[in-house]
DNA sequence: AGCGTGACGCAGG
DNA sequence: ACCTGCGCCACGC
């Protein structure tokens, strides 16, 4: 599965995670959003943000929760059920989703620019 | 040194 | 608004 990815010799994906960890507490950021931040610019860069959380270790600080796919939506991973854990930290945090798990990003979307 | 794995975003229809 | 195809990089074995 290639998780624990570099947990003592930090790469890319700290790089990504330390701009995760940035965002407050009941704001959401894009993976796009994430990956501009983290420097990381491309075409592809969310998906690359994509790949340095699906390397996180479970247990983790790092609040991964708060990034979400630029519909507003949840990303659908590979092993189900984190999804669901996913919109129920969003949940604790006071983001709420529509019945089709939708979040409003004009509503929640982090303003790194406005802090 | 090479292959498989893996949480996206955009353009076009 | 929805669906489909394509491009992409880092990490572990």
């Amino acid at each position: 599965m290639t998780t624990r990815a570099a947990a003592a010799g930090e790469g890319r994906n700290a790089r990504v995670w330390a701009v995760v960890s940035c965002i407050p507490r009941g704001r959401v950021a894009t993976y796009r959003q994430v990956a501009q931040l983290a420097g990381i610019e491309g075409p592809s860069g969310a998906r690359q943000v994509g790949y340095a959380l699906a390397a996180l270790d479970a247990g983790s600080e790092v609040p991964w929760h708060r990034v979400i796919n630029v519909r507003g939506e949840v990303s659908p991973r590979a092993r189900a059920g984190r999804e669901n854990e996913q919109y129920e930290r969003l949940a604790l945090e006071g983001v709420d989703c529509d019945a089709r798990g939708r979040i409003d990003l004009a509503r929640y979307e982090w303003d790194y620019g406005g802090a």
